[in-house]
RNA sequence: GGCCCGUUGGUCAAGUGGUUAAGACACGGCCCUUUCACGGCUGUAACAUGGGUUCGAGUCCCGUACGGGUCACCA
Protein backbone atom coordinates (compact mmCIF):
# COMPACT_ATOMS: atom_id res chain seq x y z
CA UNK A 1 0.00 0.00 0.00
CA UNK A 2 2.78 2.21 -1.10
CA UNK A 3 1.50 5.84 -2.17
CA UNK A 4 2.49 7.42 -5.65
CA UNK A 5 3.72 10.80 -4.33
CA UNK A 6 5.17 11.48 -7.80
CA UNK A 7 1.31 10.97 -9.21
CA UNK A 8 -0.08 13.72 -6.74
CA UNK A 9 2.91 16.56 -7.50
CA UNK A 10 1.98 15.95 -11.21
CA UNK A 11 -1.59 15.94 -10.88
CA UNK A 12 -1.15 19.35 -8.66
CA UNK A 13 1.11 20.77 -11.37
CA UNK A 14 -1.55 21.01 -13.84
CA UNK A 15 -4.36 22.67 -12.00
CA UNK A 16 -4.49 26.02 -13.45
CA UNK A 17 -4.84 28.92 -10.94
CA UNK A 18 -5.31 32.82 -10.45
CA UNK A 19 -8.56 32.79 -12.98
CA UNK A 20 -11.95 32.30 -12.28
CA UNK A 21 -13.01 28.84 -13.82
CA UNK A 22 -16.36 27.65 -13.56
CA UNK A 23 -17.93 23.98 -14.62
CA UNK A 24 -21.08 22.68 -15.76
CA UNK A 25 -21.26 19.30 -14.82
CA UNK A 26 -24.24 17.56 -15.78
CA UNK A 27 -24.76 14.03 -16.22
CA UNK A 28 -25.96 12.61 -19.49
CA UNK A 29 -29.15 10.78 -18.25
CA UNK A 30 -31.63 12.53 -20.35
CA UNK A 31 -32.91 15.87 -21.66
CA UNK A 32 -32.09 19.38 -20.24
CA UNK A 33 -34.56 20.84 -18.15
CA UNK A 34 -35.45 24.67 -17.51
CA UNK A 35 -33.22 24.18 -14.46
CA UNK A 36 -30.72 22.42 -16.05
CA UNK A 37 -30.59 25.18 -18.10
CA UNK A 38 -30.86 27.90 -15.71
CA UNK A 39 -27.75 26.94 -13.85
CA UNK A 40 -25.56 26.19 -17.14
CA UNK A 41 -26.35 29.73 -18.06
CA UNK A 42 -25.19 30.95 -14.13
CA UNK A 43 -22.33 28.93 -14.33
CA UNK A 44 -21.39 30.46 -17.64
CA UNK A 45 -22.33 33.70 -16.68
CA UNK A 46 -20.25 33.87 -13.58
CA UNK A 47 -17.12 32.63 -15.88
CA UNK A 48 -17.45 35.20 -18.41
CA UNK A 49 -18.72 38.15 -16.48
CA UNK A 50 -15.22 37.72 -14.72
CA UNK A 51 -13.29 36.79 -17.81
CA UNK A 52 -12.80 33.04 -16.53
CA UNK A 53 -13.15 29.68 -18.07
CA UNK A 54 -16.22 27.97 -18.46
CA UNK A 55 -15.91 24.14 -18.83
CA UNK A 56 -17.75 21.07 -19.81
CA UNK A 57 -17.58 17.75 -17.74
CA UNK A 58 -19.51 14.79 -18.14
CA UNK A 59 -20.47 13.11 -14.60
CA UNK A 60 -21.18 9.58 -15.84
CA UNK A 61 -19.92 7.55 -12.94
CA UNK A 62 -23.65 5.97 -12.97
CA UNK A 63 -23.05 2.73 -15.27
CA UNK A 64 -26.73 2.23 -15.06
CA UNK A 65 -28.51 5.42 -15.97
CA UNK A 66 -26.27 6.45 -18.98
CA UNK A 67 -29.14 7.53 -22.24
CA UNK A 68 -27.69 7.30 -25.51
CA UNK A 69 -27.86 10.84 -27.29
CA UNK A 70 -27.76 12.29 -23.98
CA UNK A 71 -24.44 13.85 -24.37
CA UNK A 72 -25.17 15.29 -28.19
CA UNK A 73 -28.12 17.22 -26.65
CA UNK A 74 -26.38 18.62 -24.23
CA UNK A 75 -23.60 19.91 -26.73
CA UNK A 76 -26.23 21.07 -28.97
CA UNK A 77 -28.39 22.58 -26.32
CA UNK A 78 -25.13 24.81 -25.04
CA UNK A 79 -24.29 25.49 -28.24
CA UNK A 80 -27.98 26.59 -29.73
CA UNK A 81 -27.70 28.72 -26.41
CA UNK A 82 -24.21 30.29 -27.06
CA UNK A 83 -23.28 29.26 -23.34
CA UNK A 84 -19.46 27.90 -25.13
CA UNK A 85 -17.08 26.02 -23.23
CA UNK A 86 -13.30 26.42 -23.28
CA UNK A 87 -12.88 22.97 -21.78
CA UNK A 88 -14.69 20.28 -22.05
CA UNK A 89 -14.73 16.28 -23.92
CA UNK A 90 -14.97 17.94 -26.89
CA UNK A 91 -12.18 20.65 -27.23
CA UNK A 92 -9.65 18.83 -24.64
CA UNK A 93 -7.81 21.09 -22.27
CA UNK A 94 -5.24 20.95 -19.45
CA UNK A 95 -6.35 19.22 -17.11
CA UNK A 96 -8.07 16.29 -19.75
CA UNK A 97 -9.77 14.03 -19.13
CA UNK A 98 -12.98 15.85 -19.05
CA UNK A 99 -15.20 12.37 -18.86
CA UNK A 100 -15.66 10.92 -15.22
CA UNK A 101 -15.58 7.47 -16.51
CA UNK A 102 -12.15 8.26 -18.03
CA UNK A 103 -10.48 9.61 -14.84
CA UNK A 104 -11.35 6.28 -12.68
CA UNK A 105 -7.99 5.64 -11.31
CA UNK A 106 -7.50 9.32 -10.40
CA UNK A 107 -9.97 8.94 -7.78
CA UNK A 108 -8.86 5.32 -6.77
CA UNK A 109 -5.25 7.24 -5.79
CA UNK A 110 -7.23 9.95 -3.96
CA UNK A 111 -9.21 7.67 -2.26
CA UNK A 112 -6.28 5.88 -0.95
CA UNK A 113 -4.36 8.81 0.23
CA UNK A 114 -7.43 9.85 2.04
CA UNK A 115 -7.16 6.48 4.31
CA UNK A 116 -3.26 7.18 4.52
CA UNK A 117 -3.96 10.98 5.67
CA UNK A 118 -6.64 9.26 8.39
CA UNK A 119 -8.96 10.36 6.95
CA UNK A 120 -10.98 7.72 5.40
CA UNK A 121 -11.11 4.03 6.01
CA UNK A 122 -11.69 0.61 4.30
CA UNK A 123 -15.43 -0.81 4.29
CA UNK A 124 -15.50 -4.40 4.21
CA UNK A 125 -19.42 -4.41 5.38
CA UNK A 126 -22.05 -5.77 2.79
CA UNK A 127 -24.41 -3.00 1.81
CA UNK A 128 -25.94 -1.00 4.25
CA UNK A 129 -25.39 -2.09 7.72
CA UNK A 130 -25.76 0.62 9.92
CA UNK A 131 -28.66 3.42 10.93
CA UNK A 132 -31.49 2.21 10.04
CA UNK A 133 -33.81 4.73 10.15
CA UNK A 134 -32.95 6.06 13.69
CA UNK A 135 -31.80 9.37 13.45
CA UNK A 136 -28.18 10.10 14.22
CA UNK A 137 -26.15 7.89 11.96
CA UNK A 138 -24.35 5.56 14.49
CA UNK A 139 -20.34 6.02 13.65
CA UNK A 140 -19.54 3.34 16.04
CA UNK A 141 -22.13 0.39 14.78
CA UNK A 142 -19.21 0.44 11.94
CA UNK A 143 -16.77 -2.35 12.47
CA UNK A 144 -14.35 -1.33 10.07
CA UNK A 145 -14.07 2.07 11.16
CA UNK A 146 -11.04 1.29 13.79
CA UNK A 147 -9.72 -2.03 11.72
CA UNK A 148 -6.04 -1.99 12.85
CA UNK A 149 -3.65 -1.42 9.27
CA UNK A 150 -2.94 -5.22 9.89
CA UNK A 151 -6.28 -5.94 9.78
CA UNK A 152 -7.05 -4.10 6.75
CA UNK A 153 -4.10 -5.66 4.86
CA UNK A 154 -5.40 -9.11 6.31
CA UNK A 155 -8.73 -8.48 4.36
CA UNK A 156 -7.46 -7.19 1.32
CA UNK A 157 -5.23 -9.62 0.63
CA UNK A 158 -8.31 -12.42 1.03
CA UNK A 159 -9.45 -9.97 -1.79
CA UNK A 160 -12.83 -9.67 0.12
CA UNK A 161 -15.16 -6.66 -1.66
CA UNK A 162 -14.60 -3.24 -0.47
CA UNK A 163 -15.78 0.20 -0.08
CA UNK A 164 -14.03 3.36 1.28
CA UNK A 165 -15.51 5.73 3.53
CA UNK A 166 -14.92 9.17 4.75
CA UNK A 167 -13.88 9.09 8.66
CA UNK A 168 -16.16 12.32 9.87
CA UNK A 169 -14.34 14.04 12.86
CA UNK A 170 -16.24 15.04 15.98
CA UNK A 171 -17.45 18.58 16.55
CA UNK A 172 -18.78 20.82 13.83
CA UNK A 173 -18.27 22.08 10.28
CA UNK A 174 -18.84 25.63 9.26
CA UNK A 175 -18.89 26.52 5.47
CA UNK A 176 -19.69 29.72 3.36
CA UNK A 177 -22.31 29.81 0.50
CA UNK A 178 -22.26 32.88 -1.45
CA UNK A 179 -26.04 32.92 -1.74
CA UNK A 180 -26.84 31.20 1.45
CA UNK A 181 -23.84 32.74 3.80
CA UNK A 182 -22.67 30.83 6.91
CA UNK A 183 -24.17 27.65 7.65
CA UNK A 184 -22.94 25.47 10.35
CA UNK A 185 -24.02 21.87 11.24
CA UNK A 186 -23.30 19.46 13.99
CA UNK A 187 -20.49 16.62 12.69
CA UNK A 188 -23.20 14.09 14.66
CA UNK A 189 -25.41 14.70 11.80
CA UNK A 190 -23.29 13.54 8.79
CA UNK A 191 -22.53 10.19 8.30
CA UNK A 192 -19.50 8.56 7.49
CA UNK A 193 -19.98 8.51 3.13
CA UNK A 194 -18.82 6.17 0.74
CA UNK A 195 -16.27 7.72 -1.39
CA UNK A 196 -15.49 4.78 -3.66
CA UNK A 197 -18.07 1.89 -4.66
CA UNK A 198 -17.37 -1.66 -4.75
CA UNK A 199 -17.27 -1.21 -8.18
CA UNK A 200 -14.29 1.10 -7.94
CA UNK A 201 -15.85 3.79 -9.02
CA UNK A 202 -16.29 7.04 -7.09
CA UNK A 203 -19.39 8.30 -5.92
CA UNK A 204 -20.70 11.52 -6.64
CA UNK A 205 -19.72 13.55 -3.74
CA UNK A 206 -16.43 12.40 -4.26
CA UNK A 207 -16.16 12.73 -7.73
CA UNK A 208 -16.73 15.70 -7.53
CA UNK A 209 -14.62 17.23 -5.06
CA UNK A 210 -11.87 15.56 -7.01
CA UNK A 211 -12.37 16.43 -10.28
CA UNK A 212 -13.59 20.14 -8.88
CA UNK A 213 -10.09 20.75 -7.16
CA UNK A 214 -7.71 19.30 -9.54
CA UNK A 215 -9.63 20.92 -12.62
CA UNK A 216 -8.86 24.31 -10.56
CA UNK A 217 -12.24 25.28 -10.37
CA UNK A 218 -13.29 28.61 -7.74
CA UNK A 219 -16.70 28.36 -8.36
CA UNK A 220 -18.72 25.64 -7.49
CA UNK A 221 -22.46 26.15 -8.83
CA UNK A 222 -25.15 23.53 -8.16
CA UNK A 223 -28.63 23.13 -6.72
CA UNK A 224 -29.41 23.68 -3.47
CA UNK A 225 -30.00 20.39 -3.01
CA UNK A 226 -26.58 19.79 -2.32
CA UNK A 227 -26.59 22.20 0.52
CA UNK A 228 -26.83 19.68 3.14
CA UNK A 229 -24.02 17.68 1.34
CA UNK A 230 -21.56 20.70 1.22
CA UNK A 231 -20.57 20.18 4.60
CA UNK A 232 -18.61 16.94 3.45
CA UNK A 233 -17.62 18.14 0.55
CA UNK A 234 -15.93 21.27 2.98
CA UNK A 235 -14.30 18.43 5.43
CA UNK A 236 -12.85 16.71 2.14
CA UNK A 237 -11.08 19.47 0.95
CA UNK A 238 -9.92 20.43 4.06
CA UNK A 239 -8.94 16.50 5.40
CA UNK A 240 -6.41 16.66 1.90
CA UNK A 241 -5.69 20.73 2.63
CA UNK A 242 -7.12 21.89 -0.23
CA UNK A 243 -8.57 25.80 -0.48
CA UNK A 244 -12.27 25.65 -0.61
CA UNK A 245 -13.98 26.74 -3.80
CA UNK A 246 -16.71 29.50 -3.38
CA UNK A 247 -20.07 27.81 -3.32
CA UNK A 248 -23.36 29.05 -4.84
CA UNK A 249 -25.82 26.72 -4.29
CA UNK A 250 -29.10 28.03 -6.78
CA UNK A 251 -32.50 27.01 -5.26
CA UNK A 252 -34.82 25.00 -7.57
CA UNK A 253 -37.54 26.12 -10.72
CA UNK A 254 -40.48 24.94 -9.64
CA UNK A 255 -43.40 24.02 -11.46
CA UNK A 256 -46.06 25.46 -8.47
CA UNK A 257 -45.55 26.11 -5.01
CA UNK A 258 -44.98 22.30 -4.11
CA UNK A 259 -42.99 20.73 -6.74
CA UNK A 260 -39.73 21.39 -8.77
CA UNK A 261 -39.73 20.86 -12.86
CA UNK A 262 -39.34 17.61 -13.66
CA UNK A 263 -39.43 15.48 -16.76
CA UNK A 264 -42.22 13.13 -14.65
CA UNK A 265 -44.27 15.71 -14.15
CA UNK A 266 -44.10 16.45 -17.64
CA UNK A 267 -42.41 19.89 -17.73
CA UNK A 268 -40.88 20.79 -20.39
CA UNK A 269 -37.19 20.29 -21.33
CA UNK A 270 -35.38 23.42 -23.75
CA UNK A 271 -35.48 20.93 -26.98
CA UNK A 272 -39.49 20.69 -26.21
CA UNK A 273 -39.61 24.59 -25.18
CA UNK A 274 -38.53 25.39 -28.35
CA UNK A 275 -40.40 22.75 -30.40
CA UNK A 276 -43.63 24.57 -28.55
CA UNK A 277 -42.82 27.77 -30.52
CA UNK A 278 -40.34 29.57 -27.91
CA UNK A 279 -37.27 31.45 -29.34
CA UNK A 280 -33.87 30.29 -27.83
CA UNK A 281 -33.47 33.92 -26.96
CA UNK A 282 -36.87 34.43 -25.38
CA UNK A 283 -35.95 31.21 -23.18
CA UNK A 284 -32.62 32.54 -22.01
CA UNK A 285 -33.76 35.52 -21.05
CA UNK A 286 -36.59 34.48 -19.09
CA UNK A 287 -34.90 31.72 -17.41
CA UNK A 288 -31.55 34.24 -16.19
CA UNK A 289 -34.33 36.25 -14.22
CA UNK A 290 -35.99 33.36 -12.59
CA UNK A 291 -34.38 33.45 -9.96
CA UNK A 292 -31.57 36.32 -10.64
CA UNK A 293 -32.39 40.10 -10.82
CA UNK A 294 -30.41 42.65 -11.25
CA UNK A 295 -29.23 45.14 -9.36
CA UNK A 296 -28.77 49.09 -9.19
CA UNK A 297 -29.56 51.15 -12.39
CA UNK A 298 -30.94 48.40 -14.27
CA UNK A 299 -32.68 46.56 -11.39
CA UNK A 300 -36.05 47.44 -13.55
CA UNK A 301 -34.47 45.85 -17.16
CA UNK A 302 -36.14 42.45 -18.25
CA UNK A 303 -35.04 42.60 -21.68
CA UNK A 304 -31.48 41.18 -21.84
CA UNK A 305 -29.11 39.76 -24.68
CA UNK A 306 -26.52 36.75 -23.24
CA UNK A 307 -23.86 40.06 -23.89
CA UNK A 308 -26.02 42.31 -21.86
CA UNK A 309 -26.20 39.30 -19.32
CA UNK A 310 -22.43 39.11 -19.11
CA UNK A 311 -22.30 42.38 -17.98
CA UNK A 312 -25.13 42.84 -15.57
CA UNK A 313 -24.61 39.07 -14.05
CA UNK A 314 -23.40 39.04 -10.25
CA UNK A 315 -23.89 36.60 -7.75
CA UNK A 316 -25.34 38.42 -5.02
CA UNK A 317 -28.43 38.87 -7.52
CA UNK A 318 -29.45 35.37 -7.35
CA UNK A 319 -32.57 35.11 -4.90
CA UNK A 320 -32.32 32.23 -2.33
CA UNK A 321 -35.75 30.92 -2.66
CA UNK A 322 -37.22 29.21 -5.46
CA UNK A 323 -39.24 30.40 -8.37
CA UNK A 324 -42.14 28.77 -10.06
CA UNK A 325 -42.10 28.62 -13.49
CA UNK A 326 -44.74 31.08 -15.45
CA UNK A 327 -45.75 30.05 -18.60
CA UNK A 328 -47.91 33.14 -19.25
CA UNK A 329 -44.31 35.33 -18.76
CA UNK A 330 -42.20 33.27 -21.08
CA UNK A 331 -45.17 34.03 -23.81
CA UNK A 332 -44.53 37.65 -22.70
CA UNK A 333 -40.84 37.31 -23.31
CA UNK A 334 -41.05 35.47 -26.61
CA UNK A 335 -43.81 37.82 -28.05
CA UNK A 336 -40.89 40.82 -27.28
CA UNK A 337 -38.44 39.13 -28.83
CA UNK A 338 -40.64 37.85 -31.93
CA UNK A 339 -41.78 41.77 -32.04
CA UNK A 340 -38.02 43.09 -31.88
CA UNK A 341 -36.69 40.79 -34.79
CA UNK A 342 -36.06 42.13 -38.00
CA UNK A 343 -38.90 41.41 -40.32
CA UNK A 344 -37.10 39.14 -42.51
CA UNK A 345 -35.56 37.07 -39.82
CA UNK A 346 -39.35 37.05 -38.47
CA UNK A 347 -40.24 35.93 -41.93
CA UNK A 348 -37.78 33.17 -41.74
CA UNK A 349 -38.65 31.72 -38.62
CA UNK A 350 -42.35 31.65 -39.10
CA UNK A 351 -42.17 30.80 -43.05
CA UNK A 352 -42.33 27.38 -41.91
CA UNK A 353 -45.19 27.59 -39.72
CA UNK A 354 -47.18 29.38 -42.15
CA UNK A 355 -46.46 26.90 -44.73
CA UNK A 356 -48.09 24.56 -42.58
CA UNK A 357 -51.32 25.62 -43.47
CA UNK A 358 -50.86 28.00 -45.92
CA UNK A 359 -49.46 25.46 -49.10
CA UNK A 360 -50.92 27.72 -52.13
CA UNK A 361 -47.56 29.12 -53.34
CA UNK A 362 -49.72 32.26 -54.89
CA UNK A 363 -50.05 33.26 -51.21
CA UNK A 364 -46.35 35.06 -50.18
CA UNK A 365 -45.08 34.22 -46.78
CA UNK A 366 -43.03 36.84 -46.59
CA UNK A 367 -46.44 39.67 -46.76
CA UNK A 368 -48.24 37.02 -44.14
CA UNK A 369 -45.64 37.09 -42.06
CA UNK A 370 -45.56 41.03 -42.06
CA UNK A 371 -48.64 41.25 -40.70
CA UNK A 372 -48.51 38.13 -38.01
CA UNK A 373 -45.20 39.74 -36.66
CA UNK A 374 -47.17 42.13 -33.91
CA UNK A 375 -49.81 39.94 -33.49
CA UNK A 376 -47.96 36.35 -32.43
CA UNK A 377 -46.58 35.37 -28.95
CA UNK A 378 -45.63 31.89 -29.95
CA UNK A 379 -44.62 30.47 -33.38
CA UNK A 380 -47.03 27.50 -33.01
CA UNK A 381 -50.18 29.46 -33.00
CA UNK A 382 -48.96 30.74 -36.63
CA UNK A 383 -50.98 27.81 -38.62
CA UNK A 384 -53.92 28.57 -37.17
CA UNK A 385 -54.17 32.29 -37.47
CA UNK A 386 -53.59 31.63 -41.11
CA UNK A 387 -55.48 28.65 -42.19
CA UNK A 388 -58.04 30.87 -44.31
CA UNK A 389 -55.55 31.78 -46.68
CA UNK A 390 -56.04 28.67 -48.33
CA UNK A 391 -59.63 27.83 -47.78
CA UNK A 392 -61.88 30.03 -46.59
CA UNK A 393 -63.99 28.61 -43.70
CA UNK A 394 -67.37 27.67 -43.80
CA UNK A 395 -68.46 30.56 -41.57
CA UNK A 396 -71.10 31.97 -39.64
CA UNK A 397 -73.37 34.95 -41.56
CA UNK A 398 -73.40 36.05 -37.59
CA UNK A 399 -70.41 37.06 -37.98
CA UNK A 400 -71.14 40.14 -40.42
CA UNK A 401 -72.46 41.68 -37.49
CA UNK A 402 -70.09 43.82 -35.38
CA UNK A 403 -72.01 46.29 -32.81
CA UNK A 404 -68.96 48.69 -32.98
CA UNK A 405 -68.23 48.77 -36.70
CA UNK A 406 -72.57 49.24 -37.25
CA UNK A 407 -72.82 46.66 -39.03
CA UNK A 408 -75.44 43.74 -39.62
CA UNK A 409 -75.79 41.38 -42.14
CA UNK A 410 -78.40 43.93 -43.86
CA UNK A 411 -75.72 46.40 -43.90
CA UNK A 412 -72.74 44.33 -44.46
CA UNK A 413 -74.45 43.33 -47.96
CA UNK A 414 -75.12 46.86 -48.83
CA UNK A 415 -71.31 47.53 -48.56
CA UNK A 416 -70.29 44.08 -50.28
CA UNK A 417 -72.11 44.74 -52.89
CA UNK A 418 -70.53 48.04 -53.25
CA UNK A 419 -67.06 47.53 -52.85
CA UNK A 420 -67.11 44.53 -55.44
CA UNK A 421 -67.51 46.73 -58.04
CA UNK A 422 -65.28 49.20 -57.20
CA UNK A 423 -62.52 46.21 -56.39
CA UNK A 424 -63.11 45.28 -59.84
CA UNK A 425 -62.18 48.44 -61.55
CA UNK A 426 -59.18 48.40 -59.11
CA UNK A 427 -55.88 48.59 -61.58
CA UNK A 428 -53.33 48.97 -59.11
CA UNK A 429 -53.41 46.09 -56.18
CA UNK A 430 -51.17 47.28 -53.74
CA UNK A 431 -51.92 47.59 -49.93
CA UNK A 432 -52.05 51.74 -50.99
CA UNK A 433 -54.25 51.26 -53.80
CA UNK A 434 -56.90 48.83 -51.60
CA UNK A 435 -56.84 51.26 -49.22
CA UNK A 436 -57.51 54.14 -51.28
CA UNK A 437 -59.86 52.91 -53.27
CA UNK A 438 -62.32 51.23 -49.83
CA UNK A 439 -61.63 54.76 -47.93
CA UNK A 440 -62.40 56.35 -50.69
CA UNK A 441 -65.58 54.61 -51.12
CA UNK A 442 -66.45 55.07 -47.14
CA UNK A 443 -66.63 58.51 -47.73
CA UNK A 444 -68.58 58.21 -50.58
CA UNK A 445 -70.96 56.36 -48.51
CA UNK A 446 -70.67 58.79 -45.67
CA UNK A 447 -70.25 55.84 -43.49
CA UNK A 448 -67.83 54.91 -41.03
CA UNK A 449 -64.76 53.16 -42.51
CA UNK A 450 -65.23 50.75 -40.02
CA UNK A 451 -68.87 49.54 -41.43
CA UNK A 452 -67.15 48.86 -44.77
CA UNK A 453 -64.02 47.11 -43.61
CA UNK A 454 -65.43 44.94 -41.43
CA UNK A 455 -67.61 43.22 -43.92
CA UNK A 456 -64.97 43.13 -46.53
CA UNK A 457 -62.37 41.30 -43.64
CA UNK A 458 -65.27 38.74 -42.54
CA UNK A 459 -65.90 38.13 -46.44
CA UNK A 460 -62.45 37.80 -47.57
CA UNK A 461 -61.34 35.66 -44.20
CA UNK A 462 -64.21 34.11 -42.72
CA UNK A 463 -63.03 34.35 -39.27
CA UNK A 464 -63.57 37.29 -36.53
CA UNK A 465 -60.00 37.32 -35.37
CA UNK A 466 -57.31 37.80 -38.52
CA UNK A 467 -53.69 38.81 -38.60
CA UNK A 468 -54.36 42.26 -40.28
CA UNK A 469 -56.65 44.59 -41.57
CA UNK A 470 -59.16 43.96 -44.57
CA UNK A 471 -57.05 45.50 -46.77
CA UNK A 472 -53.78 43.33 -46.01
CA UNK A 473 -55.94 40.24 -46.10
CA UNK A 474 -56.99 40.92 -49.86
CA UNK A 475 -53.38 42.29 -50.76
CA UNK A 476 -52.67 38.44 -50.07
CA UNK A 477 -55.17 36.68 -51.44
CA UNK A 478 -55.27 39.03 -54.53
CA UNK A 479 -57.94 40.03 -56.91
CA UNK A 480 -59.28 37.37 -58.05
CA UNK A 481 -59.62 35.28 -55.33
CA UNK A 482 -60.72 38.40 -52.82
CA UNK A 483 -63.63 39.24 -55.09
CA UNK A 484 -64.81 35.53 -55.41
CA UNK A 485 -64.79 35.38 -51.44
CA UNK A 486 -66.61 38.96 -51.63
CA UNK A 487 -68.99 37.41 -53.93
CA UNK A 488 -69.63 34.07 -51.54
CA UNK A 489 -70.21 37.20 -49.00
CA UNK A 490 -72.75 38.25 -51.07
CA UNK A 491 -74.74 34.90 -51.69
CA UNK A 492 -74.54 34.13 -48.09
CA UNK A 493 -75.78 37.23 -46.80
CA UNK A 494 -78.61 36.96 -49.69
CA UNK A 495 -79.40 33.06 -48.42
C1' G B 1 -38.81 12.37 12.53
C1' G B 2 -33.41 14.74 12.90
C1' C B 3 -30.59 18.43 10.48
C1' C B 4 -30.41 22.52 6.92
C1' C B 5 -32.85 26.33 4.06
C1' G B 6 -36.74 29.53 2.62
C1' U B 7 -41.38 33.00 3.22
C1' U B 8 -42.74 41.06 -0.13
C1' G B 9 -49.39 41.38 -4.57
C1' G B 10 -51.94 35.31 -8.35
C1' U B 11 -46.51 34.85 -10.60
C1' C B 12 -41.25 36.88 -11.16
C1' A B 13 -39.24 40.42 -8.15
C1' A B 14 -36.71 45.69 -6.12
C1' G B 15 -35.80 46.82 -1.25
C1' U B 16 -29.89 45.84 2.86
C1' G B 17 -33.44 50.54 9.93
C1' G B 18 -36.68 56.14 8.22
C1' U B 19 -39.85 54.94 0.79
C1' U B 20 -46.72 57.32 -0.66
C1' A B 21 -43.26 49.43 -0.31
C1' A B 22 -40.37 50.03 -7.27
C1' G B 23 -40.94 47.47 -11.87
C1' A B 24 -42.61 43.30 -15.05
C1' C B 25 -46.31 39.33 -16.26
C1' A B 26 -51.38 38.18 -15.62
C1' C B 27 -56.20 40.55 -14.68
C1' G B 28 -59.91 45.06 -15.11
C1' G B 29 -60.90 49.93 -17.38
C1' C B 30 -59.90 53.84 -20.96
C1' C B 31 -57.57 55.76 -25.52
C1' C B 32 -55.78 54.64 -30.44
C1' U B 33 -57.67 51.62 -34.34
C1' U B 34 -60.59 48.52 -40.67
C1' U B 35 -60.87 43.07 -36.49
C1' C B 36 -57.45 40.88 -33.07
C1' A B 37 -53.18 42.60 -31.59
C1' C B 38 -49.24 46.31 -30.98
C1' G B 39 -48.74 50.95 -28.59
C1' G B 40 -50.20 54.65 -24.78
C1' C B 41 -52.73 55.79 -20.11
C1' U B 42 -54.88 53.87 -15.81
C1' G B 43 -56.88 50.54 -11.81
C1' U B 44 -57.23 46.16 -8.24
C1' A B 45 -53.63 43.60 -5.42
C1' A B 46 -48.15 42.22 -1.02
C1' C B 47 -44.10 42.57 3.55
C1' A B 48 -46.81 34.42 6.66
C1' U B 49 -47.55 35.04 12.15
C1' G B 50 -46.46 36.27 17.48
C1' G B 51 -42.97 38.40 20.56
C1' G B 52 -38.71 41.36 21.27
C1' U B 53 -34.34 45.21 20.10
C1' U B 54 -34.90 50.41 18.46
C1' C B 55 -37.02 57.13 18.59
C1' G B 56 -38.28 54.14 14.24
C1' A B 57 -38.45 47.41 11.48
C1' G B 58 -40.27 44.34 5.16
C1' U B 59 -35.19 45.13 6.68
C1' C B 60 -31.90 42.95 13.21
C1' C B 61 -32.99 38.79 17.23
C1' C B 62 -36.18 34.69 19.19
C1' G B 63 -40.43 31.61 18.81
C1' U B 64 -44.65 29.68 15.74
C1' A B 65 -46.90 28.29 11.16
C1' C B 66 -46.42 26.88 6.34
C1' G B 67 -43.27 25.26 2.26
C1' G B 68 -38.82 23.05 0.36
C1' G B 69 -34.19 20.20 0.62
C1' U B 70 -31.52 16.19 2.75
C1' C B 71 -30.69 11.84 5.61
C1' A B 72 -28.02 5.80 -1.05
C1' C B 73 -22.21 1.72 -2.65
C1' C B 74 -28.08 7.84 -7.46
C1' A B 75 -26.38 11.94 -9.44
Amino acid sequence: MTLDRQYFQEMEAKIPRGKVRTRFAPSPTGYMHVGNLRTALYTWLIARSQGGTFILRIEDTDQGRLVDGAVDVIYRTMAECGLTHDEGPDVGGPVAPYIQSQRRDTYGHYARLLVELGHAYYCFCEKTESEEDSGEFDRAADPCRDLSAQEVEAKLAQGLPYVIRQRIPEGTTTFHDAIFGDITVDNSTLDDQVLLKRDGLPTYNFANVIDDHLMGITHVVRGSEYLSSAPKYNLLYQAFGWEVPTYVHCSPVMRDAQNKMSKRHGDPSYEELKAQGYLTEAILNYVALLGWSPKGEQSEQEIFSLQELVKAFDITGISKSPAIFDRAKLDHFNAVYLRSMEPQDFARVAAPYIRQSVKDPRYDAAAIAAVLQARCEKLTEIPEKVDFFDTLPDYDVAFFTNKKSKTDAQVSLAMLQAAIPVLENLADWSNDGIHDALMGLAQQLEVKNATLMWPVRIAAAGKLVTPGGAVEICGILGKEETLRRLRMGVEKLQA
